[in-house]
DNA sequence: TGCATAATGACAATATGTTGTCAATAGCGG
DNA sequence: CCGCTATTGACAACATATTGTCATTATGCA
């Protein structure tokens, strides 16, 4: 019953793994802390920034966010709801509308910006702008060779 | 109404608690695959390797993992339920009681670990284990800084 | 000892997200 | 044009996790 042995990279990564799992609770405390003066919460920020990148349907935000395509569904529609974002027609596909914020949208989009700006500009001097690229390219390397694993396994 | 100005560390920053996110949902996904053989799923997994680390109440796993302390509980009782984990007498507190894990416990997570080694040195061969320290080491850092935050709006 | 404060487990409400299923729509090849 | 496959939104079930509240138990200090 002794425990599997693992390469030195694998025990590197495994630690990896949770850290990245550890630091993803703060980081959404924080970004419902940043939000919630608005009214909104880091769910439904990251759908109001998506549908400010551009008119987008619902399917193509979840692949934006890296999210179910239905999570994102039920967001949007709470969001809708509460006439931040609107459903516009998309003259290219009748089922598949496209997100647009509306003014409201707009303005509670960039409140939360402009609170989020300060709050970043504050933990990047701290960690250093370099260590936090190199992190994030590693990062990014490792969602990509993650994804096609959770695709094999994926949807239906 | 353009957007906030960020400074470069900031936006380093913004970018690298993005990724942090996106990868978080892979991630569960992964842990969710390899414990699913063994009728388990990552945060029960989580858990149970808590568990296993030594004899320590709910409250203390909950610390460990970086998690509410209520979410740690609902999970602990239904391993408990199914006979995966135990708790024993606290010689120093009546009412928080050590988690154990018991022989099929063990058995199960025994086998997770298993899996989890080969999956972890796969990853870790290929995406370099140097790199993979330093980020850990980063996000280290990056949950340091951010949970007094987290805590300043703390728990009640 | 006695009391104020903190820690802990129990319970409930809510938010987030995945998975599964289905019908409607697109897209593509014959 | 027809038919097969993929995409999309709707709907539901469930897992995970936070927040809030409460009673009970520990802890530290006067």
């Amino acid at each position: 019953m002794d425990d599997p042995e693992r390469t030195p990279a694998g025990d590197a990564f495994a630690e990896f793994a949770i850290s990245v799992l550890r630091l993803a609770g703060p980081l959404t405390v924080a970004g419902d802390a940043l939000s919630k003066p608005s009214g909104q919460t880091s769910a439904r920020w990251q759908v109001l920034a998506a549908a400010n990148h551009g008119p987008m349907s619902v399917a193509d935000a979840a692949r934006a966010l890296g999210l179910a395509r239905q999570g994102v569904q039920r967001i949007a529609d709470l969001l809708a709801e509460e006439g931040l974002i609107g459903y516009e027609d998309n003259p290219v596909h009748q089922r598949a509308k496209l997100m647009v914020l509306t003014g409201q949208g707009s303005r509670i989009l960039h409140d939360i910006k402009q609170r989020q700006a300060v709050w970043a500009d504050s933990f990047g001097e701290e960690l250093g702008e370099e260590r936090l690229r190199q992190a994030s390219a590693l990062i990014a390397e490792a969602i990509a060779i993650l994804k096609p694993t959770a695709r094999a396994s994926g949807e239906t």
